[in-house]
DNA sequence: TCGATTTGTCTAATTTAGTAGACAACTAGT
DNA sequence: ACTAGTTGTCTACTAAATTAGACAAATCGA
């Protein structure tokens, strides 16, 4: 129990390149500039340079720097993306302006039981019959977020099969003849990435998620949508 | 480069824990109640249960978890806080009914110029006077939150001074002419602890940090703050 | 062209993480 | 008292992370 705890279980070489690509996203260091040398990055982080040089191999195959033999390493990428939320905000419209490609694809459906955080969040009584979407959001090909959402099955039978056909939860809402919706509630906590978030959105195990819990009512105040969305918290922030 | 990204540099008795210290948190395991046994986790996870004790003793350590020889493991603590943001929220308040005791403490005031985060958040020049304030806040006994806010020099040049002697920063405007000033932007991201941040707030490498980045403004929408605060991610979430 | 600087590659050794098995100590019910 | 089930402790081994040093290969300016 001595390095065990320093350590806290993450590898060295993960969190020197949690350091720099946080450095990088943050904008500390721009897009082309160069960065120290492994010479001077070991020594900063009181670690050897091949531990350094595991923590570039990570960075490099993430796209986020690049290694020119004899010149030094250098930043390739951009920085985190902005999703603005509100009480009226749509999904895509949050990041207008900040993608050019934004896509959503239906992973799955299913009819379940509410369990006592959905129940709380649609207002109904637990064991209450509910459909459940699971999807997966691209942004510019690559996978932006991973999200479960919860509606009430009386209310809505046919909501899987419409938004499977739309693509757009603006759209399917329409069809069922709710006009205008609204955000009556936002949670948004951190935590590391599941298995299946880490293979669905592809990232690696360890991936700090951030998590938005949230209820969607209709213009009774009546709840329509309970909803998990999980986003890489390196590649956006969220903007209330 | 076979098991190194499939780990990603996160020990399994690290994933483990934070598996199981969520499961708590999020109320899938009520306080008082049996966790699975040890030999039943090792399934679980694919693990050896070695590999388990281990992380049930960081659990321990945290005080999540009690384990009793013979009988089994058990759940200790409480569900994590939920941090009410908006636009009026005074810092202490969103807190309210949870927990007992909430003080804060100044770490230290510099005077320093703004780089270009703190004057875009302020609206200023990159290079003006700022005030820096280092915060740690306690809610009963226990680290919260560590922030630190920017204020422009030129218009509160005794601030430091005031909120170190009230403790308040509601209180410290209030005698600075500011009776009364809103939200106007709140970012959310969330990262791994820096070292610094783990030291102040007693955590261990790798946790989860949720960060909010914000900008208060006067009566007449005039930046007078500008703060970054990081809460444990473990132990807190934001509710907008 | 030379030399200083930097990344790339290789070998080797040590420390930490994880697996495996055996058995002791304790609890609860029969 | 006994038994089944659970946590606690110990030893031994394998795999991964980290350190250490040496040298090759490329770049750049003097």
């Amino acid at each position: 129990m001595t390095k065990n705890d320093a350590r806290g279980g993450v590898a060295l070489w993960r969190r020197i390149a949690d350091e720099i690509r946080l450095d990088i996203i943050g904008g500390k260091v721009s897009s082309g500039e160069q960065l120290p040398t492994e010479a001077a990055l070991a020594q900063r982080f009181a670690a050897n340079r091949h531990t350094v040089r595991r923590a570039f191999a990570v960075l490099a195959e993430e796209g986020v720097v690049r290694a020119e033999q004899g010149r030094g390493t250098f930043v390739n990428s951009a920085r985190r993306l902005s999703y603005r939320i509100g009480r009226r905000t749509r999904f895509s419209e949050g990041l207008a302006g900040q993608v050019q490609d934004m896509h959503g694809e239906l992973l799955s459906t299913r009819l379940e039981n509410a369990n006592a955080s959905v129940a709380r969040g649609l207002g109904l009584r637990p064991g209450t019959r509910v459909t459940r979407l699971e999807r997966l959001s691209h942004a510019d090909g690559r996978p932006l977020s991973r999200g479960t959402s919860w509606f009430p099955y009386q209310r809505f039978p046919d909501i899987a099969a419409v938004f499977g056909r739309t693509g757009s939860l603006t759209q399917a809402f329409a069809e069922l003849g709710i006009t205008d919706y609204s955000r009556a509630s936002t949670r948004i906590s951190a935590r590391y990435g599941t298995p299946d978030e880490i293979r669905d959105i592809g990232l690696v195990p360890g991936s700090v998620m951030l998590v938005t819990e949230i209820v969607d009512v209709d213009a009774d105040d009546r709840p329509i949508q309970y909803a998990l969305t999980r986003f890489p918290a390196d590649r956006l922030e969220l903007v209330v």
